[in-house]
DNA sequence: AGTGAAACGGACCGAGCAGTCCGCTTACAG
DNA sequence: CTGTAAGCGGACTGCTCGGTCCGTTTCACT
């Protein structure tokens, strides 16, 4: 791959990071390739539609999160560990609203079943131990995180256990 | 006003309602009419732009909420009157994809205001007596409705004062 | 420096949408 | 019953946006 071409692969992912976060997923794809300072005709001989960019962008966030999702299943306190992801994820979802708009769209990239795992088993860990209520599903509890991207401590308090 | 047009007013109102609920605030004028049985030609003509008729939507909503809000301040408890309202409020907003969507467009309906000084007013109320807690402000705490729509009894477990 | 392939980007196309317009239809007063 | 103004709805316009295409530029290898 060509020097300038590299180079405007990753302005182009940069940009659209950017602009999914801001504006959400229907932000054009001539802003996106503007602030990456191509011709959006650029952006589409990477990316052969938008969805495949946002695909492309969502695809990074997810591997972020399973990296953040290992490392919780590695502490060793259960509640710990379900809070230091909750939060983490509530953070993710605060910084982009793609990541809000498009959750569905998630469903269908490879990193989604074996994120949905580890996701599942912290929060099964934390009901074992009592410490998370129980009467929740673990999709349910992340249902959550949108909310608990603004009030962490508030939708904390009311995911304890009793 | 002709029987025929006052029909189909009621009609466009209540399909755009449904309309809006439903699939939120994209959902095209063409669907609206469709939906109502007329022509789109019918729903510019009594709302002058696809706003107009969003916003006619919305005030109704309002309006509902309005006389929930003053419920909620007859009612002796602090708390029960708080947590009438606020199911209310998350029940309507699970109903409405558009109340989601739309929330900052409230702000310029004439209801607004009168709406906003009454759930104030049941938030610190609640507050008060501790039985709410308050390092939330009202605007805050209504920020949690989505989340609320889907799993009250989380929240609320997480807004219960110390 | 010269050359060929890779990359570029803006002109262009088509679809979908909000909003307009006007010839036709229909309710209803007299 | 009839005249007419209110009401109707679909064809049409203008615009935005995703996606394509191709003449021009740039890289990198010799």
């Amino acid at each position: 791959m060509r020097a300038d071409a590299r180079r405007n692969l990753d302005r182009v992912l940069g940009a659209a990071t950017e602009c999914f976060a801001e504006h959400g997923v229907d932000v054009t794809v001539d802003e996106v390739a503007r602030r990456a300072g191509v011709g959006h005709g650029t952006v589409f001989r990477r990316f052969s539609t938008k969805d495949a960019l946002l695909a492309a962008v969502l695809s990074n966030e997810l591997d972020r999160m399973l990296l953040v999702a290992r490392a919780a299943l590695a502490e060793e306190d259960a509640w710990t560990g379900f809070s230091d992801y909750f939060r983490a994820a509530a953070d993710a979802y605060g910084r982009s609203r793609a990541l809000l708009e498009a959750k569905e769209r998630c469903r269908d990239l490879p990193q989604y079943e074996p994120l949905a795992e580890a996701v599942y088993e912290i929060v099964r860990r934390a009901q074992a131990t009592g410490s998370l209520r129980n009467d929740l599903t673990a999709a349910e509890v992340f249902e959550l995180l949108p909310a608990a991207s603004r009030f962490p401590d508030v939708i904390l308090d009311g995911l304890r256990g009793t």
